[in-house]
DNA sequence: GTTTTCTTGACTAATGTTGACTAATATTAT
DNA sequence: ATAATATTAGTCAACATTAGTCAAGAAAAC
C-alpha cells in the first residue's frame, strides 16, 4: 500500500464513492486537476478498472455540460459462459460459427427466440456486407462481443 | 446534476409540458429570454431533441403572431411505423440517430428494454468501428435495417 | 534484459453557444 | 391593391467546451 500509482489512487477514489452510490458522475477535467494527471489519465483508468468483467458501465458525453458516469451493474451468474463464447468469437467469426454461438446463447436459456432472431438478423450477411470477407468477420466479432457484454448484467 | 447545459434544461422543460398535453406552442423568443440564450439556441435545441425519430413533428409560422408548436405523434401500426423507420434509417445513420430509432421502437412497444440493449449493443461505437467514419454509418444502417426486417416478419 | 503497465501530450471528435444574415408573414401607409 | 415596414422564425458558420484516441517514453514488474 506504500507504492500506489497513481491511476490506483483514483482508481481507489471513484470506487469509494461507488460504495455509497449506485453510480459516480465527474468532469474528467476536475478529476484529472484534483489528482495532477493530464486528463487523458482519466480516460486510462476508466479503460482498465471499470471495465465490464468488473461490473460497471461507463458513459459520457462531450461539449458544455460534458461528463462522465461511472455505473455499478448487478453481473449475472453466466458470466463464465459469457467469457467462454468471447473467446471462442476472437478477433473474427464466420456467419456459420456466429451462428453457432447465438445457438448457444438460447440453448443455454440466456437469450430467448425474439432475441435470438434480433442477433442473427444483426450478423446476417444483409447487415454486414463490405465486400471484404476479412472486414465482414471481424465486424461480425465486434457486434457479437458487444452484445455478449450486455448480456452480462441486469439493465 | 449540478452542471447540465442550458440544451439539456430546455429540453426538459418542453418536454415537461409535453408530459402533459399533446402539444406545446411556443414564441420562439419568449423561451430564448426565458433561459437567458440567443433565439437561435431555441432551432438548436428542437434540432438535436425534438426530431421525428424522437417522436416528434414540429411546425412553426414566422412573421406576427409566429410561433414554433411542437407534437408528439400518434404512432401508426405497426407495419407502417416500422417502415417509416426503415425509411428514416436510410443507408447511413449516425449513432445518435440510430439511438433514437431505437428508442422509438422501444416506445411503440414493438420491442422490450431487453431487445432494445440488445439493438443498441449490435450499433455501439464497440460494435462497428472500422476506422472509417462513413463505412461505419453505412453498416449501421444495414444492420438496423435487417434487424427492423426481422422484426416485421414476427410481429 | 524484457515485458507490462503507467504517464504524458498532441491531435481528434462530439456537443453546445453565439450572432450575423436570411426568409417568411403580418401590419401599416399610400 | 401595392409598397414599405415590422415582427417573427430559420440557417449557417465561427467559436467554445467538453471527452476520446493514440503513440511515445518512463517506470515498474518479472
Amino acid at each position: 500500500m506504500e507504492n500506489q500509482n497513481i491511476s490506483d489512487i483514483i482508481e481507489a477514489y471513484l470506487k469509494q464513492i461507488l460504495a455509497d452510490s449506485q453510480e459516480v458522475e465527474i468532469r474528467r477535467s476536475e478529476i484529472a486537476d484534483q489528482f495532477n494527471v493530464v486528463p487523458s489519465q482519466i480516460n486510462y483508468v476508466i479503460k482498465t478498472r471499470f471495465t465490464i468483467q468488473d461490473g460497471y458501465v461507463v458513459r459520457s458525453k462531450r461539449g458544455g455540460g460534458g461528463y462522465i458516469r461511472i455505473e455499478k451493474v448487478k453481473l449475472l451468474d453466466n458470466l463464465d459462459f459469457i467469457d467462454s463464447l468471447v473467446t471462442a468469437v476472437g478477433d473474427h467469426i464466420t456467419r456459420h460459427d456466429g451462428l453457432a454461438i447465438v445457438r448457444s446463447l438460447f440453448e443455454a436459456g440466456s437469450i430467448n427466440r425474439r432475441e435470438a432472431n434480433i442477433m442473427l438478423a444483426a450478423i446476417d450477411k444483409s447487415a454486414i456486407n463490405t465486400g471484404d470477407r476479412d472486414l465482414d468477420q471481424q465486424i461480425r466479432a465486434q457486434v457479437l462481443i458487444s452484445i455478449l457484454d450486455h448480456l452480462r448484467y441486469e439493465s
